[in-house]
DNA sequence: AGATGTACTGTACATTTGTCCAGCTTTCGT
DNA sequence: ACGAAAGCTGGACAAATGTACAGTACATCT
């Protein structure tokens, strides 16, 4: 048997111990991962997290990689489909795409948010972390394309990063209601303002 | 005495632990934050850190608030001045006060950033960030709208907007030399696109 | 059925953390 | 000079945490 790694399995259980994580960062925060607190929310017992994961810091670890492959594959298949018929749409299709990654039990949006933050906290994590940011932004990106610009002058990437950055100040900050409340209007606002 | 607070008197004592505090949050985030580590970053005996404040949470609260106070009236100052001789100097003078606030050594940005989320995360906290986010975006769409608009349908709210969100954007993902290599570049597509 | 190896888990242990308190030092009134 | 009170600190302690390991249950093969 090589070294390099003990070779645990996949398994079920290993899955549903990284999805417990993501709901444990959801409710608590990164810092709130503890073997014991994951073991609990999973239902499995306190040594299964030690077995399946070399580390916290490997769990920690996984856990990212997870949430970067749903949420951009998620991104993805919005962005692949019918485009925005028009500015108006494309806000609209964002607000759907957030509401949803929100709603996403096993990989809610606030854990999403916390992970890229530890992500640029840990030098070990920044290159996923950064990895993320470009095939997200070059998805968005696409999707705002894709509904035509309001304006010739305007190009995509300026607005999807104005829209990105709208998403990221609301999530900073939370408060109930945050996407129709303060979201959307956001959004509309400025998607008017360059109309 | 009255039996609400312990009475414990200020003292440069306690300030210099307020700050050191705030260095142990820029550096290891706030669950970076022990009495120990903060004690051993402010060069006193470790049992001070209790002694000056009444909880780890206490202190967490206490440097939110000087944080707030300190970011709110430095904002307040640069606008106050000579307002910016148009959007270009707009931009220049957003980054000047970034770059002031990335480099203050007793508050610095990522200490800010980390404790605006923390309280976003904590009930209790919650008003004060609150607070914070008005008075804050109320002092930066001031600053916005002494430089004078690009476009008259624009209002000085929504760009205040615009340029906030591409900062927390940045904030959220720190890279070396995020200032002059994304955030400048960033803010002057933005202003130049609606020029 | 028995042996054998793999998958898994209860538990112990060292370390770190927040908190408390008994006592030391300094200050200040007399 | 003396005593008392306030300011301060070393050290102790329980709780929580990451990790390692010895043992158990279970499957697979002969």
């Amino acid at each position: 048997m090589p070294v390099t790694t003990p070779g645990k399995r996949s398994s079920s259980r290993r899955a549903g111990i990284l999805e417990a994580t993501l709901r444990v960062i959801a409710g608590r925060g990164v810092d709130g991962v503890t073997h014991r607190a994951v073991a609990l929310e999973a239902g499995v017992p306190a040594a299964a997290t030690t077995y399946y994961f070399d580390s916290k810091e490997a769990l920690v670890e996984e856990a990212l990689e997870l949430v970067i492959d749903r949420s951009t594959a998620l991104v993805r298949r919005h962005a692949e489909g019918a485009p925005p018929a028009g500015p108006a749409e494309l806000v609209d299709r964002l607000v759907d795409l957030v509401e949803l990654q929100v709603a996403d039990r096993e990989a809610p949006l606030a854990a999403q948010y916390e992970l890229m933050l530890e992500a640029g906290r840990r030098q070990r994590l920044r290159p996923l972390a950064e990895r993320w940011e470009t095939t997200y932004m070059a998805a968005l990106t696409a999707l705002v394309a894709g509904a035509g610009l309001p304006r010739p002058q305007l190009s995509a990437e300026i607005l999807a990063d104005a829209m990105e950055g709208a998403l990221l100040g609301q999530l900073a900050l939370p408060r109930d209601d945050f996407i129709d409340g303060h979201l959307r209007p956001q959004l509309d606002r400025l998607v008017d303002a360059l109309a």
